[in-house]
DNA sequence: TTTCCGTGCGCAATCGATTGCGCACATTGG
DNA sequence: CCAATGTGCGCAATCGATTGCGCACGGAAA
């Protein structure tokens, strides 16, 4: 309704339009009226004026004095996609409400850039720093907390996905589906989860006896972001000739992309080949096929993400603290995963093993 | 290499230790040294002792005195989804470049999230404001930017596509494939653009001597993100059972929805029905059929309103500016429209109209 | 009447950097 | 020898809020 002052009020202008100090007014403003006694009719007033005028006090002014700044600095790859963005949302939603601010830079896996970013926002004095796929490679002197860097470092903790549970629920769902001949597309070197995700894929093979064939497995290089190298790899993957009834892909933008080239050699998906994704970004579900899918909490993890970084702003003592925080993928069935050969059943629902588990571990004062 | 430094060095203890005054140095550091005639000398000692003891100016402090915190306010609907963050990383192209950062807020069209943020970011001491698709109700002290966002207000420039354009664009093209029954799905009531967008498709359709059938026009109305709403409206446009052989849908997100619903009617896109979308996201090249859809230049969008502000915040002069930036949108052609009756022609291709301009209003002196 | 105490609030320093003004000394011209 | 000019740098206020310490006043107790 009323137009905005064009000019922000300041804690003395307040002051002096209501005829106390500035320490009065500032102590009311700040809650510690009854702490130093002041006349419950003083603090209406100054209360109802400052409403009025709608102050607000400068954020660099008190956090100069109190050596504060609620800012805390994010790290991403890309700010485009459905990833990081995701997982940016849920930082969002824990830090406003305490009332911090974040910095959000990307690196397009520019290592230079990577590297540059914690000082640039060390220089902005951020108390804390979130990098969600991307390891830092320094020690730093706030907190940092990671999403998906599984760099196991000193003082850095990771929020990361139970990648054994996701594996297993993954091929056990081929599996129960007939498959055998299973093709596999890795991330990235550069992607901090490709390691961690392989090695529970080969884990949950051995345990579900069933075979990993080397010549299905192929690996993304291109750092494009897009449905493209997944493209490109399950063309190669075709032309090697080697028979597959599935293809576990390393994300559901890969598995978009390995479609496409599936129904450009004019194979049908799920009839001929299943494809599997991982991550449930928004676009899985509205995909035709609508991809089945390994759903990662993405929004959870950045929402644990930004709850840790808080904490441990907070937390003086270092009481030991966990490295890690797991998350808890689940099996998402839609439609691009079928039976083996000619059967062919729907059947669509989300079966979740464990529901997200996340620690805070606030101060127990 | 070196570890980070566990404090951070002040000026006045750099100072104390070159036994020099507070002045001298920050001087020297700002590059302000010989329009303050301080010798070459000391300049190098000064420069030195700094690098060696990793001096950073504390932001906080600079930003109190000089009232300015090279920070920025975004303001967007939703962080998860493909129009706002192509425009942010666009946004964040430009401004990093100017060594600006900035802070993201999202309001998820809660009207009271939205009337707060320009105050928070004010108290943040932000130098200017970017709002994407939102628009700003109140007079800011600070530059504002706005994308998409047709409120026109004094002093607050718009970065906006040409929606006449658009329109004959896609009308044309619905038109020479012999579309005359054409649905439309209109934006959600909170959407900048959505106005704009409807007159523009209006007028373009008396240009083209088409019909608009008020039957055939719906809405969006539920603020959810994804393909939801657009299902709904097109189920609710096929319950109607007026007869139309094509839909020109809001946006792509929205279009991905239609083709859902349609296809759950068994129509098929394009065959029976054909399907224009509008933005062309990522997911519109990538969906089975890929999209035809209009293209808005999202990230040339976000730089040109990080140019824009950038360039407010240099200039102090008053000098007449542009009330609004426009930007030019092309319509890319794929596989969801097509003839209408039984004819096929397959046409793949992007036609062009303009190239995107964009005046950056740079001072010139 | 004097001392005490509770109530209610203000003074002034502080955080770290920037900046308008001005001072001290050396050199040079007259 | 004195003034004028130039060289090199420092003093102190300032930005806006926070905070340790302390002061003034009125009434009650001695």
């Amino acid at each position: 309704m009323a137009k905005a002052p064009i000019k922000p009020i300041t804690l003395k202008e307040l002051a002096a339009m209501l005829e106390l100090s500035q320490s009065t007014v500032s102590r009311i403003i700040n809650g510690e009226a009854t702490a130093h006694r002041i006349a419950e009719e003083t603090q209406q007033r100054v209360l109802h004026a400052a409403a009025l005028n709608g102050y607000v006090a400068n954020t660099m002014a008190r956090g100069l004095r109190q050596k504060r700044t609620y800012t805390i600095g994010v790290i991403v790859p890309e700010i485009s996609e459905g990833y990081s963005t995701t997982v940016i949302s849920g930082i969002e939603d824990e830090l406003l409400k305490d009332g911090f601010f974040y910095f959000v830079v990307s690196h397009r896996h520019r290592a230079d850039l990577l590297d540059g970013y914690p000082r640039m926002m060390l220089a902005r004095s951020v108390e804390g720093i979130i990098a969600v796929d991307s390891s830092i490679n320094e020690d730093l002197p706030v907190p940092v907390v990671s999403v998906s860097g599984h760099t196991h470092r000193d003082g850095v903790i990771n929020i990361e996905l139970d990648h054994d549970l996701a594996a297993r629920l993954a091929l056990a769902h081929l599996k129960s589906l007939g498959h055998r001949q299973i093709a596999f597309i890795k991330g990235q070197p550069f992607s901090s989860d490709t390691d961690l995700r392989w090695k529970a894929i080969v884990q949950a093979a051995r345990e579900l006896q069933l075979a990993i064939d080397d010549q299905l497995v192929v690996q993304l290089r291109s750092p494009d972001p897009g449905t493209g190298p997944g493209e490109d790899v399950t063309r190669q993957l075709l032309q090697a000739k080697h028979p597959f009834t599935a293809i576990f892909a390393f994300n559901d933008v890969t598995a978009i992309g390995a479609i496409s080239a599936l129904r450009e050699a004019s194979l049908r998906v799920p009839k001929d080949i299943s494809v599997l994704g991982f991550d449930d970004i928004m676009a899985a579900s509205t995909h035709h096929p609508p991809l089945t899918t390994i759903h990662q909490p993405l929004r959870s993890m950045g929402q644990a993400a930004a709850g840790t970084v808080l904490s441990l702003i907070r937390d003086d003592a270092p009481h030991p603290r966990p490295a890690a925080i797991t998350v808890y993928p689940k099996l998402v069935v839609r439609k691009s995963t079928g039976h083996v050969a000619h059967h062919t059943e729907s059947s669509a629902q989300v079966s979740d093993m464990r529901s997200i588990t996340i620690q805070s571990n606030e101060a127990t004062s």
